[in-house]
RNA sequence: GCCGGCGUGGCGGAACUGGCAGACGCGCAGGACUUAAAAUCCUGUGGUGGCGACAUCGUACCGGUUCGAUUCCGGUCGCCGGCACCA
């Protein structure tokens, strides 16, 4: 009998070996085919390590273990994506300085993840608050601004109230702060912004090569938002001043019967001596300024407006003069800030018609009464009340008319993106700092790279100000600097990076994470890019992914990274609930420690359940029971030791069945469907439980299958058995295709599609005899009048009768 | 509203390219072992009818294509995720 399955001291036991013989650690031999498996790092927050974690580390984890056994030289590493503001807030409050917090998060986490044995190579680990580390995140900034990329304006920015700190677009949802949920609202300030605008063509046309699951291509592309149109020049009536809209249905120009301009539009000021109603519309336009994001979204549904009284268009297709109105419901920054209003064809300019009795003319046909109900879906039809774009279908009189606009000079054709450019400065201490100082004479200068990294400097209170300046702005002889151009009295910039700017380009770091002359050597980056497979969050498509390709696209027209895009395959995870179906949350008393599921059941057990709870790219609820289930099957894969008997090749009535296991762990494994992999494994257990035998040969192959997914127990009954080496060092188990498939098959015998009997006839039997052997097993269900009969090789047997 | 995804036993979930629906696990029921319980092992487990080999219904709902549909097509309902006054 065999001894006791010891969890805790055998994992402890393997943990050891490994990290002592280096066993996962990647090589500089470049002449070896690589991989390189990539998970998101996590931000090493004062909670430790969530069940959510360990979801994606297994998984990739698994990929990496099997890759290292074909052969490749694998770089699965981790690191800590330490800036942040929580780690600040903490700080704060227990008046410990950032530094020690993350210090000591980095240790809880690391021994955490080191507890479920995973395989990265823990010499690479990289920190981004570590200023060997960002000096390279402070060198890339500098390049972005010496291309012009990177620029100060004023600007209103989203500020959160409660963290009172400016967010980037992407940090808000539904009007409100991304991390702690507090109202946004609008603030103008001079901020840090990076130009990702002129990057939204090459973002979006990467994506068509690249292998990102859909959802998240579908998502960027919406982020990014290309919309193709033209801009038409409207004169203003009696001036000699146009007012130029955006539109993406340009052969609709026949029916605006009205324009609108955001609150915000220039035009106002510019004409505020001619504009009669002048009260009405300053009252307007603050109390649109009034609003947040939040209650702009909330008063959504209500159309709002007032009509410029002076003021008027010429449709400059058929010279209709026709009203100015501002509204909030368009925006000033998307397209011009003005549009016009075809009410015919589009619910909010419906919307608006009707509330202030504005015309509404159908310009293309096919709808009921536009009188009614806005008529939208006019991808196609016949252009009609459109003088000569009358009886064109939409995609001519599309083209026409633009040729029309850029012949008479009134107007383009023109794309437009629905991306911003990236917020780029936080107004907090725990971040890089921005290597850029502001000299009364030169302006902004950035610092030389000799004097990079810019290191934070010590302060008393990493406090927020409620003025919105940076806790590092009253760190006055630190902020009194010489200009790095004139010599003359400067000041430093005292706004620091968002925790997005050290996650942007962490990959490429790993792959030489000393070198102290370079982001990371030329050799080491064309060896190891692009990442052949990244898994992360959903929530990160338009935050860290897009912003990350940014820079690494950014960084191969630099000619610093040999590839356009930095990652070749991405995927992404469900999350983890609790028992309950709901998120895990302390208030609701759902959260499970992943500590506690590995000492009571071990690493390989949360390792197997995690693997094993249901479709990989879905969200999945936590099952205690679930999770006994898999420590029992690992119990049952234990036990086999006690009925292993010699045997050096497969036995024949295994050999179907062995070559069919390695093929589908093998695809499973890669597909993402590790559910699917462990339920084979765990019925060819059965099958050899119920035969009360396991020969050498066949047991030697179970072990290499299962080792990533369990890699503890595994290399401890490999070991016990008297295999040779390590599991890990081992060839992954190859199979034989004709092998898989068995000489004989049981066959479903159909009458008109309904099983009547199963027959068991040779795989590569012939029409003829199978329908022959059919028919006899029916037997007295044999029907009279057979009109048809058709034989599937290996799948069905089916007889169509009268 | 728009864009994605999904809907299968008591539960988590399987099912290749259209070919025996429910693999595997959980739970439950019965049995073995035990003084007993836990653990472990064995058997059963979609609904209905029948002692029974069997019949019949069944993959959200309605319809279609097909010898054959969980899978493909059209429509309806419901759920989840993302975007949202983007002209």
């Amino acid at each position: 009998m065999a001894v006791p399955y010891n969890h805790r001291a055998l994992e402890e036991k393997w943990q050891k070996i490994w990290d002592e013989e280096k066993a996962f650690a990647a090589t500089d031999d470049y002449s070896k085919p690589k991989y390189y498996a990539l998970v998101e790092f996590p931000y090493p927050s004062g909670q430790g390590l969530h069940v959510g974690h360990p979801r994606p580390y297994t998984a990739l984890d698994i990929v990496a273990r099997k890759r290292r056994m074909q052969g490749y030289n694998v770089l699965y590493p981790m690191g800590w994506d330490a800036f942040g503001l929580p780690t600040e807030n903490y700080a704060i409050q227990n008046k410990i300085h950032p530094k020690v917090v993350t210090e000591n998060n980095v240790k809880r986490f690391k021994g955490q993840l080191h507890a479920l044995g995973y395989s990265f190579d823990w010499d690479r680990e990289v920190n981004t608050t570590d200023p060997e580390y960002y000096h390279w995140t402070q060198w890339i900034f500098l390049k972005l601004f010496k291309e012009g990329l990177a620029y100060k304006t004023e600007m209103p920015i989203n500020w959160c109230t409660s963290c009172k700190v400016g967010l980037a677009n992407e940090e808000v949802v539904n009007g409100v702060c991304e991390r702690c949920g507090a109202p946004v609202v609008r603030k103008v300030k001079s901020q840090w912004m990076l130009k990702i605008t002129e990057y939204a063509d090459k973002l979006l046309e990467g994506l068509n090569d690249v292998d990102y699951i859909e959802r998240v291509k579908v998502s960027q592309r919406n982020w990014i938002g290309k919309s193709q149109g033209a801009e038409v020049d409207f004169p203003i009536a009696g001036k000699d001043e146009k007012l130029t809209v955006y539109t993406t249905r340009p052969d609709t120009l026949f029916g605006a019967t009205y324009m609108v301009v955001s609150p915000e539009h220039p035009i106002l000021d510019k004409y505020k001596d001619e504009i009669k109603n002048w009260d009405e519309i300053t009252a307007y336009r603050e109390q649109a300024a009034r609003k947040s994001d939040f209650e702009r979204s909330e008063l959504a549904k209500e159309k709002t407006g007032v009509e410029i009284d002076g003021l008027a268009a010429i449709d400059p297709v058929n010279d209709k003069e026709i009203p100015i109105w501002v509204s909030d419901y368009v925006l000033m920054s998307y397209g011009t800030g003005a549009i016009m209003a075809v009410p015919a064809h589009d619910t909010r300019d419906w919307e608006f018609a009707k509330k202030f009795n504005l015309p509404i003319i159908e310009v293309v046909a096919g709808g009921e009464n536009v009188q009614e109900e806005a008529y939208t879906d006019v991808a196609t039809g016949k252009l009609v009340n459109s003088g000569f774009l009358d009886g064109l279908e939409v995609a001519e009189a599309k083209k026409k008319i633009i040729e029309f606009l850029e012949e008479k000079k009134i107007g383009k054709g023109k794309t437009n993106f629905k991306l911003r450019d990236w917020v780029f400065s936080r107004q907090r201490y725990w971040g890089e700092p921005i290597p850029i100082v502001n000299c009364e004479k030169c302006g902004y200068v950035a610092l030389p790279e000799s004097e990079l990294p810019l290191q934070l400097p010590e302060v008393d209170s990493y406090m927020p100000t409620d003025n919105g300046e940076s806790p590092l702005a009253a760190m006055t002889d630190w902020v009194n600097t010489t200009c790095p151009c004139c010599g003359g009295p400067a000041k430093r910039e005292t706004d620091t990076m968002p925790q997005w700017a050290g996650s942007s380009w962490y990959f490429l770091r790993y792959t030489d994470p000393r070198n102290p002359d370079a982001l990371a050597s030329k050799e080491a980056l064309d060896y190891w890019l692009p990442v052949d497979w990244y898994n992360g969050g959903m929530e990160h498509t338009t935050l860290h992914l897009l912003y990350s390709r940014f820079w690494h696209k950014f960084l191969y027209d630099q000619g610093v990274v040999p590839t356009p895009e930095p990652y070749q395959k991405r995927t992404s995870h469900g999350m983890i609930l609790g028992e309950n179906g709901e998120k895990m949350s302390k208030s609701r008393g759902n959260v499970v420690n992943p500590d506690d599921i590995v000492m009571d059941y071990g690493a390989d057990t949360l390792r197997t359940y995690e693997m094993f709870i249901g479709a990989f790219d879905l969200s999945a609820s936590w099952s205690e029971n679930g999770v006994k289930g898999c420590r029992r099957f690992l119990e049952r894969v234990w036990k086999l030791q006690d009925i292993l008997v010699d045997g050096d090749s497969y036995r024949p009535e295994f050999e179907t069945k062995m070559h069919q296991l390695i093929k589908k762990v093998s695809n499973d494994y890669e597909n993402l469907k590790y559910n699917t992999a462990i339920a084979a494994m765990m019925s060819i257990l059965n099958d050899f439980s119920k035969d009360g035998k396991i020969n050498r040969a066949e047991f030697e192959t179970f072990l290499l299958l299962l080792n990533p997914v369990a890699p503890h127990i595994t290399e401890e009954i490999w070991s016990l058995c008297g295999y040779k080496g390590r599991v890990y060092e081992n060839t992954w188990p190859e199979y034989d295709e004709a092998k898989t498939v068995e000489n004989t098959v049981e066959i479903a015998v159909q009458i008109n599609g309904k099983t009547r009997a199963t027959v068991a006839i040779p795989v590569d039997a012939d029409k003829d005899s199978a329908i022959a052997a059919g028919k006899e097993a029916l037997g007295a269900k044999l029907p009279a009048n057979i009109i048809k009969e058709i034989y599937v090789p290996g799948r069905i047997i089916n007889l169509v009768a009268k």
